[in-house]
DNA sequence: TATATATTTGACCTGTTGGTTAAACTTTAT
DNA sequence: ATAAAGTTTAACCAACAGGTCAAATATATA
């Protein structure tokens, strides 16, 4: 029966899914899959043959997961001031929901670099990067500024999130919550942003390399 | 005898390092271990009993090293600006020699928290954080923008090495090569940090939460 | 109802990995 | 020289993890 089928295939990506976004490749255990699936070990290899491909699986849904994020915000029309304190919002709220996430792309790209060319076809970097350039306020950029502004956002955004199991532990010490912190991080970092961005006329950074 | 023992203990003690920064605790195996300091198995273990206690000896170094960077660079003598000019340069220095340095950090205490106690304890933030208080230009700043400020240095310079490996691929699709990036970052970053600081008296990001 | 097909299971197999052990080999001290 | 202590090794062990298989159960179809 095709119904009950799917049920179960979807109980077990699921299962995989937490399994694998938590513990990575390596931690990761098939009993365990199979045990938060409620179901048996043998019948996981029916579905998905090896832990390979059923990792496989899992890591394409999720790298589109975090992918997606990132080019639906900057693909919207709107000022830019506007488009940076939309991004932040969004993207920190989503993290907030996927704490794990990152760390699970960086660690399994980290494992095995054959991973990246998966979804690097997926992300259209110079979309972005032209509608970067066509917002910005003010002054000429090269390239290279516009990749070190692009990471920059990326890094306050998602930074925090990676470092979490840490961070908590450091802001604990001074008495302040961490998700208080990741909400008021919303506010912070496009205004962070944008006070550095207009300053930019001034162009305080040579780019020497080009 | 003391000498050779402390050579192959020294030995044993720097492979286990590669092997766990690079592969993390459950990705590092006691016989590539023993392989890469050109030993046996049985050896291994004679000098650390147990893969448990190798890498525990390991973190600790590990964590050590990672943290002495930050607190060093900002008890100096020296005004505001070029601090930051200082930190960034000397970070970002040594995470070019130590890539996979705070990848490791991360994922273990991600893997088990137990591991942060370990060194939070050693990070004095409360001193750097008065540093920075005492450093600062400008206006007045609460606690939590303090510790805005410190996370989001950290950010900008951590971020890029820890994603290197997705990083790498995007800047080259890009023709942008990675170590002229991050040479290139030395100078960006601290721009960027006083850009967005000199902003700070308009006060555009309330405090709500305090 | 009976038969074919799909689904689920318990028991088993095999390779890998951390860890042990007893014996051999070095080095040091008497 | 030789006994004692420290060092190194080859061979082995047990546990665990991924994966298989034949039998049992449920489901659909004739």
């Amino acid at each position: 029966m095709t119904g009950k089928d799917k049920i179960t295939e979807e109980k077990i990506f699921e299962a995989a899914t937490e399994e694998f976004e938590q513990r990575g490749m390596e931690g990761a255990r098939m009993q365990d899959i199979a045990d938060r699936a409620g179901i048996n070990k043998a019948l996981l290899h029916y579905y998905f043959r090896t832990k390979e491909k059923l990792f496989s699986a899992v890591f394409d849904k999720l790298a589109q997961k975090m992918f997606k994020k990132f080019a639906a915000v900057f693909e919207m029309d709107m000022p830019f001031e506007a488009k940076i304190q939309y991004f932040f919002s969004e993207h920190i709220s989503f993290l907030e929901k996927n704490q794990s996430l990152p760390l699970f792309i960086i660690r399994e790209v980290h494992r095995n670099p054959v991973l990246l060319k998966k979804f690097l076809d997926n992300i259209n970097i110079e979309n972005i990067q032209a509608e970067m350039k066509k917002n910005l306020p003010g002054a000429y950029l090269t390239e290279y500024q516009i990749a070190h502004i692009m990471i920059s956002i990326i890094s306050l955004s998602v930074f925090p999130v990676l470092a979490s199991p840490i961070l908590k532990g450091i802001l604990d010490k001074q008495g302040i919550d961490f998700k208080a912190f990741l909400e008021e991080r919303k506010e912070f970092s496009p205004w962070f942003v944008m006070c550095a961005i207009n300053g930019m006329p001034q162009t305080p950074f040579n780019d020497k390399k080009k």
